[in-house]
DNA sequence: CCCTGATTCGC
DNA sequence: GCGAATCAGG
């Protein structure tokens, strides 16, 4: 798989939208994330900020354990403070932000109608884990659907349904017929 | 252990 | 330029 301009304009897209590298990699498909991650450093897109983030780097790191070679060049990390405004049009914004915001507010008012589902969470296969939501492989109004588990009513960054709504008790929201 | 992004460096 | 291996951290 080689970088075409429109998976790299994708790419951008998504890591400007604040998806993960993995995320990422799983929707262009092909890619590892790390292959993502790569990219977006030499695409020179600014890194994700601080918050929210985990990663906390050096300025250089004294080379892991020589794995290759003792040799070791010094490269600037250049770190930019992205400000993204909460946006409701923006898909990743609701997945993060959203998740802390608007989705608790939802735990028994209103529906999914006012709630962007977010591309992000389809996770593809190579994705789903236990850990993973399996919505939306089956409906959750149905019997059958597989979700995180989470039934305690707080929402789930890594479920596809508890991502963007509350849960709410099976017996509230049954479909009928 | 799950995940995240960052970095290095052989290819 | 690419991305696996690795690191560092939540």
């Amino acid at each position: 798989m080689n970088w075409t301009d429109e998976r790299v304009e994708m790419l951008k897209k998504l890591w400007a939208d604040g998806l993960s590298a993995s995320q990422i990699a799983a929707q262009l498909g092909g890619v590892s994330r790390n292959a993502v991650i790569g990219k977006v450093h030499r695409l020179n897109l600014p890194g994700r900020a601080k918050s929210g983030g985990q990663t906390k780097v050096r300025t250089k790191r004294p080379a892991p354990n020589a794995p290759r070679s003792s040799a070791f060049t010094a490269r600037a990390a250049s770190h930019s403070h992205t400000t993204r405004s909460i946006s409701r049009s923006s898909a990743a914004t609701a997945l993060k932000a959203d998740v802390d915001a608007v989705a608790y507010q939802h735990i028994d008012t209103r529906p999914a109608e006012d709630v962007v589902v977010p591309i992000s969470r389809k996770l593809e296969l190579v994705q789903l884990t236990e850990r993973t939501c399996k919505w939306p492989i089956g409906d959750p109004l149905q019997e059958d659907f597989h979700f995180c588990g989470n039934d305690s009513g707080e929402s789930n960054p890594y479920c596809n349904y508890h991502s963007r709504l509350a849960f709410q008790p099976s017996q509230d929201r049954r479909r009928k017929g």
